[in-house]
RNA sequence: GCCUCGGUAGCUCAGUUGGAUAGAGCAACUGCCUUCUAAGCAGUAGGUCAUGGGUUCGAAUCCCGUCCGGGGUACCA
C-alpha cells in the first residue's frame, strides 16, 4: 500500500490511527511532532539509512520532498538530524474541529446487533462491614470502564456479586446478639451497614480478648484460637445457618437488610450502578454442583478425608482445594457457581473482574477450572486487576480500625468543597440547594479524578490531607475550566453573538492548532482507554486538554475579539473543548457543574 | 524458597509501545486580578529514570544479573 492512500485514508480517522496504522502495516515509524519544532507529524529517518546510503539530513529531505509533491494535504517540511517534520494543512484540523462540534457521538461508537455484550463484576463487598477506600477504587474502576466499553460499542452488563454469607457475617450476627441489647438501625439512627460493622469490631475485640486470656491459661496460640467461646458460637451459627435455622436465617436476612440499604446509599452518593445483582448465598450450591460433577468426572479428585482437589501441575499451577474436608465450599467454589449462572442468565460474549491484584492467582486458576469444567468461555474471562490504596500510616486493616470509611470520606470531602467555596467568595449567587449540589459535584470530581488518574494496575498512595486539593491536575480545576467556557457562551449568548459553523479563516496560532490537533485525538484516547481498560489514560488527556485551553483562554480573548471570522472560530473552538471534556469525564463518572 | 508486579524531582504521578534537550501537579520562591470566573496564568529552582552489564544508529522503555518494596503461594475471602 502507498504511504499517499495511508495518509489520505488517515484523514477519515484520528491522529494515532495513523501512526499504528503506519507502524504495523508498513514499518514507517511516524509520530507527533515535539512541541518545540515546528510541524505535526514526525518521520523518524534513521531506518531508512541502511537503504539509501546517505547522510540522515539528505535522506529526510529527499523523502519530504517526495512527499510535499505527491500529498496534497501536507503543506511542508522541515528536516532536523534523522527527523523530517511534515506539517499537515489547516483545513484538516478545522474539519476535524467541525465534526466534533455539537456532536453527540463525536468518537463513540453506537452498539448494533454486531457488538459483544460484556458483562463487568465490580464492588463485591462483604456484608460485615462498611465500604472503604479500596472499595471506592474497585467502584470508581468498575463504573467508568463499563461507561468506556459502552462508548466503544459494546453492550454492558454491570453486575455485582454479593457475599453475603460464611463466617464473617455470624461474627457480626454472634455480636450483636450478645452485646447488641436490640440496637437497630432505626433506633440508633446509624446507617446500617455501619451499625453492623461496628459488631463486627465488636467481636473481634471479645474475640482477642478471650485469646488472651487463654494463652495466659497455658493454651498455645493456636489451641487458643480456636477454642474462643466467641469463634464456636460463630461457627455453631454458621452450621445453624447451613441447616436453614429459621431463627438464624431470620436474623441474618435481617441484618443483610440493614447493610444493604446502608449499600445502597453509598453507592448513590458515589454515583455507581449495577443493572443486575448477585448473592453468594444463591450461588454458591451450584458451584458446589459442579464441583461433585467434576469428581464423577475425574475432572478432580477427592482426598481420603473427603476434601475435593484439582491437580493444575499440567497448568504450570499448584494443586487447588475446591471443598473442605467438611464439605464446605471455599471462595473458588462460589465464583464456579456464579459463572456459570450468569452464562445462563445472559448471553455473554466476555466476562470482565473487577478484583484486586492479590486475587491474580485466584483468576488465573479460575479460569482453568472453568475451562476444564467444559465450559468453553472460562479461558476468555478477563480479570482487571488493579493495584491497592495505601495510607502514609500504611497498610488500611479494617479489623484494626486504620481504614478510611467510604461514607467519612465522602462528607470530609464535600465540607472541604464548602469550605474552600466560601472562603473564595463563588457560588454566592447560586440558591441553596444549587450550591450544595455543585460542592457534591466537586467534592466527588477531586475523589474520583485522584483515584482515576493513576494507572490502575499500579499500587497508589491516598493521602487524604493533600488528595483533598483543588489546585492543579485535580478534578476540579477540568470542572472549573468547563464553567468557564460555559459562562463565556452563555455571555456570547446573552450578547446575540452568532456561533457559525461555516469557518472562514486564514491562519491559526499555535495555541489554537495544539488545541485543535489535542481535539483530533480524543477517539483514539477513548478507544485505547478502552482496550487498554484505562480511564487514567482518559482522565490524564482531559487534564491535557484543559490545561491547553486554559493557556489558549489567557493568552487570547474571545468575546472582545475584533474580527468576527476569528472570534467565531474561538466559540467554536472553546464549546467543542467544553463538549469533548464534559464527555470524558462523564465517562469516568464525573460531573460537571455549569457554574463554580 | 518459588511465582508475580513494581522502583522516574523532596512528595503524588505522566511518559504516545525503541527516538530529538525525561514531563505535569503539590510543596518553595518571583511576578500578574478596573479587561471573557485568579479553584487561574507566566517564570525560577529541583533528575546518575534503584543499580551493574548487554542488544543498536539510538534505551526510562527490550534482555540478563543484583539490591529494595508490594502481592500471592493447597482447607481466609
Amino acid at each position: 500500500m502507498k504511504i499517499e492512500n495511508l495518509i489520505h485514508q488517515a484523514t477519515e480517522v484520528a491522529l494515532k490511527e495513523l501512526y499504528n496504522f503506519i507502524v504495523e502495516e508498513n514499518q514507517i515509524q511516524i509520530q507527533n511532532t515535539r512541541k518545540d519544532q515546528t510541524g505535526d507529524f514526525t518521520l523518524v529517518v534513521f531506518p531508512f539509512l541502511r537503504f539509501s546510503k546517505k547522510s540522515a539530513e539528505e535522506t529526510g529531505t529527499e523523502i519530504g520532498e517526495y512527499l510535499l509533491a505527491k500529498i496534497r494535504l501536507i503543506q511542508s517540511f522541515n528536516v532536523i538530524k534523522g527527523f523530517l517534520n511534515l506539517e499537515i494543512a489547516n483545513d484538516y484540523w478545522l474539519e476535524n474541529l467541525k465534526l466534533a462540534y455539537n456532536n453527540e457521538n463525536f468518537g463513540t461508537v453506537i452498539p448494533d446487533e454486531k457488538s459483544k455484550t460484556v458483562m463487568v463484576e465490580y464492588s463485591s463487598p462483604n456484608t460485615n462491614k462498611p465500604l472503604h477506600l479500596g472499595h471506592i477504587r474497585n467502584n470508581l474502576l468498575g463504573y467508568s470502564i463499563s461507561e468506556i466499553l459502552k462508548a466503544n460499542g459494546s453492550n454492558v452488563i454491570k453486575t455485582n456479586i454479593v457475599n453475603d454469607r460464611g463466617i464473617h457475617i455470624c461474627k457480626s450476627m454472634y455480636a450483636w446478639q450478645k452485646w447488641g441489647n436490640g440496637k437497630t438501625p432505626e433506633n440508633s439512627g446509624m446507617k446500617g451497614d455501619h451499625l453492623v460493622g461496628e459488631f463486627y469490631v465488636e467481636f473481634d475485640k471479645h474475640f482477642k480478648a478471650e485469646i488472651a486470656e487463654l494463652i495466659e491459661q497455658g493454651f498455645s496460640k493456636e489451641e487458643a484460637e480456636s477454642k474462643a467461646p466467641s469463634i464456636l458460637a460463630a461457627r455453631e451459627l454458621l452450621l445453624k445457618w447451613e441447616a436453614n435455622d429459621e431463627d438464624t436465617i431470620n436474623l441474618w436476612r435481617t441484618m443483610n437488610e440493614w447493610v444493604y440499604k446502608g449499600f445502597d446509599l453509598t453507592y448513590k452518593k458515589l454515583g455507581v450502578d449495577f443493572d443486575k445483582i448477585y448473592y453468594e448465598s444463591e450461588t454458591y450450591l451450584i458451584g458446589k454442583e459442579e464441583v461433585l460433577r467434576g469428581v464423577r468426572e475425574k475432572i478432580f479428585y477427592q482426598k481420603d478425608d473427603s476434601s475435593v482437589w484439582a491437580d493444575l501441575t499440567d497448568d504450570g499451577l499448584d494443586q487447588k482445594i475446591l471443598l473442605r474436608s467438611d464439605g464446605t465450599s471455599v471462595y473458588i467454589t462460589q465464583d464456579i457457581g456464579t459463572a456459570k449462572m450468569r452464562y445462563n442468565d445472559f448471553n455473554i460474549d466476555k466476562m470482565v473482574y473487577v478484583v484486586g491484584n492479590e486475587q491474580n492467582y485466584h483468576f488465573q486458576i479460575l479460569a482453568v477450572l472453568l475451562d476444564k469444567l467444559g465450559f468453553k468461555w472460562g479461558k476468555d474471562l478477563y480479570h482487571f486487576s488493579y493495584g491497592m490504596v495505601e495510607l502514609p500510616s500504611g497498610k488500611m486493616k479494617s479489623r484494626e480500625g486504620t481504614v478510611v470509611d467510604a461514607d467519612d470520606l465522602i462528607d470530609e470531602m464535600i465540607q472541604v468543597a464548602r469550605d474552600m467555596s466560601a472562603e473564595l467568595g463563588k457560588l454566592e449567587s447560586l440558591s441553596k440547594e444549587e450550591a450544595e449540589d455543585t460542592f457534591r459535584m466537586i467534592a466527588l470530581g477531586a475523589l474520583k479524578y485522584f483515584i482515576l488518574k493513576v494507572d490502575p494496575r499500579k499500587n497508589m498512595m491516598f493521602n487524604p490531607e493533600e488528595s483533598i486539593d483543588f489546585n492543579g491536575n485535580t478534578g476540579p480545576f477540568i470542572q472549573y475550566t468547563y464553567a468557564r467556557i460555559k459562562s463565556v457562551l452563555r455571555k456570547a449568548s446573552d450578547n446575540n453573538i452568532p456561533i457559525d459553523t461555516n469557518l472562514k479563516l486564514n491562519s491559526l496560532s499555535t495555541k489554537e492548532k495544539d488545541l485543535l490537533k489535542r481535539i483530533t485525538l480524543f477517539p483514539v484516547t477513548l478507544k485505547e482507554a478502552g482496550v487498554n481498560f484505562s480511564p487514567a489514560v482518559l482522565a490524564n488527556y482531559c487534564y491535557e486538554l484543559v490545561k491547553e485551553f486554559n493557556q489558549f483562554y489567557h493568552e487570547y480573548s474571545i468575546l472582545s475579539e475584533p474580527n468576527t471570522d476569528q472570534r467565531n472560530f474561538r466559540l467554536i473552538l472553546s464549546a467543542t473543548v467544553a463538549v469533548i471534556v464534559k464527555k470524558g469525564m462523564n465517562l469516568l463518572g464525573i460531573e460537571m457543574p455549569e457554574r463554580m
